[in-house]
RNA sequence: CGGGGCGUAGCGCAGUCCGGUAGCGCACUCGCUUUGGGAGCGAGGGGUCGCCGGUUCAAGUCCGGCCGCCCCGACCA
């Protein structure tokens, strides 16, 4: 680390990002290209996401299983779109223990038709849904291009697969799942998303319907964080899910998958990094306030560290709390806890010791106007309410952000401007040829068109034909 | 797969044009002094110069081939 100074962003955004990632040491590259290690600064902050995903699902009435990551080959070809969409980046395996297989088998790119299989013999009566499973796993897509957490050969994920004897109650709960990743992009990741439906080219391969959360990051393109697809019938007639109604009719299942990834890492990153480092949302972040000891010699250490010892003690209770004591100076402290994304550093020092005080520095308010003295008396108090604020200002600043930069432009001239830096949300046909020339013309795509609409109609923006919905077009990761 | 760049200590690089026995900064180890915004000094440890072959008395350096990684594009969570 020869450089102390991050790239800073409005240089190079991409080397900023990287270097945040190798610097917080929240991954490294591994020996095969295009895939990662999660190191434990990564990785507790994905144990994180999980829990927050995890106990919604479980509010939701989701039980956690486990699906093997060998499909045979034959499988991925049973849903015709499926097959197409999946085919170019599957990662297959020919040679078991020495010996060709008789089939190919694929590691995973996503486990629907492997749930298809097993519901198959699992499901016969009405009785038998809905079926509400999730799987935390890994999957593999041999990506041509690829970027630390947005896009590796391997990555983490949960997906969700439920299985309904009606059209409406999957869709409703596509939409249930697809709420529920806005609220923990929202509330617990601070990221202001917009939910949305996926147009016909932008969907899941073999959805009938993908509803997608978007976010906009720092450098104003947008990333998609999360999707929930409504499926129909088509795995379930692929894979024969058959089921006998309640007035004994043999009927195929209504299914559904949803997931997000170790890519809303990458999304955090973006949203609320500085040129500092990482900005970790207090609900998230795996350490939310750091104390940093201050001291010249012997003596003054033997006043700071009993204090800080009863501090960290008092603390701990609600707030997870570290102790730097490494032998470094604190401006290094101050710096390395930056770049990481501490939410909440907490200073004591001789002074401090002195006056019953301690310093408060909030990382997303850089310099002196993040600082305050704080009394040692009500520091648990005061410090879940900074860790509060913090938290409700990330998602304040993100918002203001995204909406500074979302325009809605009102000619196809203004649009192409307008998508060279933001978003653009215009009334849209929906015609597949139409989408493909903008993209074609702009680079831009269709986000998704956005489930609050504000009704009425209009003239697609592109085409001039009729438009019934608005969408929101931008450049994508 | 197309375009660009790069492979020399853990990291970042110089040295390559013009061949002569491998160097700098950071990091690491030890010691002393330091410590409220990236500490200083001193002493150390660490390298088959991406790989294979060729030319040469001698190759990090020249020649040929290969491999890998990163960035930009087409494809994608």
């Amino acid at each position: 680390m020869s450089e102390l100074k991050l790239t800073p962003r409005s240089e190079d955004y991409s080397k900023w990002y990287n270097q945040v990632i190798m610097r917080a040491q929240l991954a490294d590259y591994a020996p095969v290209r295009g895939c990662m290690v999660i190191r434990p600064s990564g990785y507790a902050l994905w144990e994180n996401i999980q829990q927050a995903l995890d106990r919604r699902f479980k509010a939701a009435a989701v039980e956690n299983a486990y699906f093997p990551l060998l499909i045979p080959k034959s499988f991925l070809e049973k849903e015709k779109e499926h097959v197409e969409g999946f085919s170019p980046e599957l990662a297959v395996v020919t040679i078991g223990g020495g010996e060709v297989l008789d089939e190919p088998l694929v590691v995973r790119p996503t486990s629907e038709t492997i749930l298809g299989h097993m519901w198959a013999n699992w499901i016969k009566s009405y009785r038998d849904l809905p079926m509400r499973l999730n799987l935390w796993n890994n999957v593999v897509r041999w990506e041509l291009r690829t970027r630390l957490f947005l896009r590796t050969l391997e990555f983490l994920w949960q997906e969700g697969h439920c299985a309904y004897s009606s059209a409406a109650e999957a869709e409703a709960e596509t939409i249930q799942m697809l709420n529920v990743y806005t609220d923990f992009a929202v509330n617990d990741a601070a990221i202001p998303v917009i939910p949305g439906r996926k147009s016909e080219s932008e969907k899941f391969a073999g959805a009938v319907r993908s509803y997608t959360i978007e976010a906009m990051m720092g450098d104003k393109k947008a990333l998609q964080s999360g999707t929930s697809h409504f499926l129909g019938q088509n795995f379930a007639k692929a894979f024969d899910i058959k089921f006998l109604s309640k007035d004994n009719q043999l009927e195929h299942a209504w299914t559904t998958s949803w997931g997000l990834s170790t890519r809303m890492i990458g999304g955090i990153i973006m949203v609320h990094g500085d040129d500092q480092g990482l900005k970790l949302p207090p609900k998230l972040a795996p350490i939310q306030a750091v104390i940093i000891p201050i001291f010249k010699n012997d003596a003054e250490k033997s006043k700071v560290i009993p204090v800080i010892d009863q501090l960290r003690q008092q603390l701990a209770e609600t707030v997870r709390v570290k102790v730097d004591d490494r032998e470094e100076t604190p401006g290094f402290k101050f710096n390395d806890w930056e770049m990481r994304g501490v939410p909440l550093r907490i200073e004591v020092g001789p002074k401090d010791v002195e006056k019953g005080t301690v310093v408060f520095a909030r990382r997303d308010v850089p310099g002196r106007e993040g600082k305050s003295f704080v009394p040692q008396a009500g520091i648990v108090e005061a410090a879940r309410s900074a860790l509060v604020t913090i938290q409700s200002d990330l998602l304040k600043r993100a918002t203001e952000f995204r909406d500074a930069h979302t325009h809605e432009p009102k000619s196809y001239a203004e649009f192409k401007a307008v998508v060279e830096d933001s978003f653009a949300r215009v009334w849209w046909c929906g015609d597949r040829q139409c989408e493909a020339d903008i993209k074609e013309e702009t680079k831009a795509t269709t986000r998704c068109i956005p489930l609050e609409q504000p009704g009425g109609s209009g003239m697609c923006v592109h085409c001039g034909k009729p438009a019934q919905e608005v969408a929101i077009f931008a450049k994508a990761y």
